[in-house]
DNA sequence: ATTAGCACTCTCGACACGAGAGTGCTAATC
DNA sequence: GATTAGCACTCTCGTGTCGAGAGTGCTAAT
């Protein structure tokens, strides 16, 4: 049973504990927020909210830390999201349009100032179309029979590749090839392209539909996401021991960010799913905490993300990343 | 005066110390090594060379480690180069085959599989035109009265830029468009472009050819450049302790490529410098070592770098460093 | 139900101490 | 003259001890 005074204490605890990082007690509390019972009252109800797994306390005598229940219990209730402030709307908008530039630049860019806001690692997905089609494809002539295939796509995302033709041809011929395949692949999705490229047999130009059709679906994991603030996240109090350190730019490394994706994926737009430490199953990265989040329309989705130790200020995190993607949604739009 | 002898002891000092990382005492040469004389006459020796500035010791009565000057000796002098052998190439070339897609794969993968081979940093730069030129430029309708602007350089950058036209346009228009431009900048660079835009006075056309210029001339460091191996870094000896762990990190991440660049840019394509502790002006990066190397060839090159610290495996560094480039300057030229 | 009091536990920093590793110097030896 | 054995001296580093301090849990009184 949790009782009023009990939620409100545990509400303390977290809010202490996320601040300053070491195990409260039951002294702590008291002194720090005036409270009219005494110390001793208080050990009573940290007692009963241990017993409830709302907290842990490390060793015998030590203050207590929130347990994964207890982060959640305050994440879902007890928690007032502190909103984004206008003046650190205006500095991260204006940070934002500092650089001119494409998609790309706005989402890494996006990774680094959204770290930097909420002290943690944060990751950044391209958007993806959920059913990307060919917007125009084009070829230019590099050397001897070598050509460069550029498509860009409806949701805005250019690729390019390189072909090497059965024959050296003018940039002219290209251009008469170009417009043929861009004809026939009007609008084209992956699938059907990969359809008209059967219908061509063994040319030249089903080689290039079959390479448009690959670059339609294709999704490039390194070059589709972008990291940021790793420096931001190493600083927290976790990782003042080297073996931690190193262990989480192991991780961090080597963390699927796909997984990232799926959690967001089945996430509406503007929902904002929070994880804490061993709730989603990731063993390996069983000490951290996820704040993910979908934004996009209807055509085209990516994720943001941010990353953090369990002890993460989640009642920052959760409006400033619900607050960046909105932010990457319009800015979506205006690029479409 | 630097006898034989005791350039050889220097020799073992360095070899010994690159590889353990622990300062070496006369007596551990001696057992080591099999040498012929005591470890006395070991120590007069090391006295000498402490004098003459190519070691020295953190106090009194520790071992001796390699300084600045002591380091050059060696990779200039002493050390005999570890060649890449023939597993380890195919290792390589496996690795880098693995992924086919265009040369931005390329080039991210070669950075951790350089830096993974010498446990340590890597950075490779995008290999740029020393007078880039544009191959052709192409719009695509993307709503309303935003294009989408593609151009294609002569040394394989596709550069892509949105821009807000004065009225709508079919993408049949923006074809012909498109068409004379191409017409009008036939193989021109960034400042010819320039000249060309001024005049065609305010129209649609200035403008897409003033953005035509400007991004034949840009270089986008962030995406021009592709690092690996922080993992691999960090796990040397000299980062053992969390503030130089994350004095590391933070390095790293702030560290201006440019400068890079600069180092490598007056030097011959094939030419590999090394550049060890304080050698290299950056007060900032003093702890750190530089293996760099250019590749490429007379249209465009790109840098190639190793980081790591002082203590750096060079007689690995070196052939790597240059046998990456190598491999990356004909992985080019197939391209073009 | 609350609280004062107190015994008990555990951490942590300070300090001392001894072992070990190296050097530098001196005097003997080749 | 170069080499080397021997030895005193220095400095680090790991270990153990110790006491202070911080907290808790429990009991008994309010």
């Amino acid at each position: 049973m949790l009782t009023d005074r009990r939620s409100a204490i545990l509400g303390l605890v977290i809010g202490e504990y996320i601040e300053t990082a070491i195990p409260v007690s039951s002294r702590a509390l008291v002194k720090r927020h005036d409270l009219a019972v005494s110390a001793a009252t208080i050990r009573n109800e940290l007692a009963r909210l241990e017993e409830d797994g709302y907290i842990t306390h490390p060793y015998t005598s030590a203050g207590r830390i929130p347990s994964d229940r207890g982060y959640r219990h305050y994440v879902e209730v007890l928690m007032s999201e502190e909103p984004v402030g206008t003046d650190e709307q205006r500095t991260i908008e204006h940070q934002l349009h500092q650089v001119r530039g494409g998609l790309d630049e706005w989402l890494s860019l996006t990774a680094t100032i959204l770290a930097g806001a909420v002290e943690s690692f944060a990751v950044v997905t391209r958007p993806r179309g959920n059913d990307s089609r060919l917007k125009h494809a084009q070829l230019v002539e590099l050397h001897g029979d070598l050509v460069l295939l550029v498509a860009v796509m409806d949701d805005g995302r250019v690729r390019q590749s390189v072909l090497s033709l059965t024959q050296p041809r003018t940039q002219q011929q290209l251009n008469v090839i170009a417009e043929q395949i861009n004809q026939l692949l009007n609008n084209a999705d992956g699938k059907s392209a990969l359809d008209t490229a059967k219908t061509l047999e063994h040319t030249d130009e089903a080689m290039i539909v079959n390479a448009i059709a690959e670059l339609i679906g294709e999704q490039r994991i390194a070059e589709e996401t972008y990291l940021g603030g790793l420096q931001n996240v190493l600083q927290q109090p976790e990782f003042s021991e080297v073996g931690r350190l190193r262990e989480a730019v192991d991780r961090l490394n080597a963390y699927d960010v796909r997984e990232l994706v799926d959690m967001a994926g089945n996430a509406e737009i503007g929902e904002t799913r929070v994880l804490i430490g061993e709730e989603h199953g990731d063993a390996a990265m069983r000490d951290w905490s996820v704040v993910v989040t979908s934004y996009g329309d209807d055509e085209a989705t990516g994720t943001i993300a941010v990353l953090g130790p369990r002890r993460m200020q989640y009642q920052r995190s959760i409006p400033r990343v619900r607050y960046v993607a909105s932010l990457m949604s319009s800015l979506l739009q205006d690029v479409r």
